[in-house]
DNA sequence: GGAAATATTGCGGATTACGCAATTTTAGGT
DNA sequence: ACCTAAAATTGCGTAATCCGCAATATTTCC
């Protein structure tokens, strides 16, 4: 019996975990298909079969749910990097971790990706996409820390690297959104991040000297 | 007679920005002294004398408002690291910006800066100042790309740059605040940003070769 | 099986977001 | 100075939210 999911003690947390999944889930999808501002809380709520006031008990509002898959991926991308082995380049472990985090959007059908990512770039959304990254962001600054024998507390390093990660998934979203048809996101991804660590200088690394 | 202000063209529009400066300043001030939830729209508008349908012409929301002075500010950097003479080190550039973006915090009272910080790190904002960050990353992406004579939509480089720069900016400003007391906010940001200028290569400046 | 802990739900009130149409204010030419 | 078109402000009405509280239902664990 191998276990999959974080602890899921029991019934009832995995039963919270499922609620929680099957909002977010809904709400996503009838983002996708209504748009986000022809989602209502009410909707998402009678959807999974819970009342509305349970909805706000597992998320605050519908932005928060629609980007909900996200941030909960995110959160696990510490223990994801974490789980490389430690004697692999820290560019690598940071490269499987990337394409890890957004296989979904090859292994589902690319029409569902790109409309997807579309809801995530509606303005409306902006502030809790802008959430999701920095909680990525958070995620991998204290995994790079660990691996580099750093401490976030203390040391800039593993702010820069995660900066600098973070911006260069963004722009390899952005441009395979725009090429037409989108496809191949990961080689955007690996490409951008080629040049991330280029640019980057890992601690013992530096140029001079 | 100087231009301060940009355009500003006639009465309309400069009548138009100090309403939406006096709402932002009322906002902030009335969040620092009350706390965030205990503002609502309808005193932020009763204090700047306008209706609140009116406030919701310049703002869709109250956080939009308390954070509207560093979003200006944000949006402003691009001209400010331009306006740097040409053959200026980028990093000295960036440090003038950066500085200068945040001087207001050294020259009022400190304890006023100080309970500003705290309130845009309410989590209740988090979302509307992810989005003023995001705003000053992409003002720092177009003045560096020029700087560099890149092109933003093309190359990574900057984008790299103004990732870390922001994290750095990030890093100081919570140490900042850790600090007791909390003061000299500008030594923890040029210290940061020499670590940020240390770690990342411009192009031109890769260590290989 | 039963008591304690926890989750769900309905209700109610305060707040908000925003379309629409009426009113007021400004800009620019004569 | 006036006059008209353009633009900003405002009040009103409606749908939607957010969230505290208390009651109910479900799960845990002994």
């Amino acid at each position: 019996m191998t276990i999959r999911e974080p602890p899921a003690e029991g019934l009832r947390e995995r039963k919270k975990i499922a609620t929680r999944q099957a909002l977010s889930w809904a709400a996503l999808r009838m983002a996708i298909d209504n748009g986000v501002d022809r989602v209502r809380v009410e909707d998402i709520a009678a959807e999974v079969g819970v009342s509305p006031r349970t909805f706000n008990n597992y998320f605050s509002n519908k932005y928060e749910a629609i980007c909900g898959i996200v941030s909960d991926r995110a959160v696990r991308a510490k223990e994801v990097l974490l789980s490389r082995p430690g004697d692999e380049p820290l560019w690598t472990s940071i490269e499987h971790l990337v394409l890890q985090q957004y296989e979904g959007a090859t292994e589902e059908s690319r029409e569902w990706s790109v409309r997807s990512r579309a809801v995530f770039e509606e303005p409306v959304l902006r502030g809790e996409y802008l959430k999701t990254t920095a909680l990525l962001k958070r995620s991998m600054v204290e995994a790079i820390a660990e691996r580099l024998g750093l401490d976030a507390e203390v040391d800039l390093a593993p702010h820069i690297v995660a900066g600098a990660v973070a911006a260069s998934i963004e722009v390899a979203l952005h441009r395979w959104r725009d090429t037409s048809p989108p496809n191949d996101l990961t080689a955007h991804l690996r490409r951008a991040l080629a040049e991330a660590a280029r640019g980057v200088n890992l601690p013992g690394t530096t140029r001079e000297k």
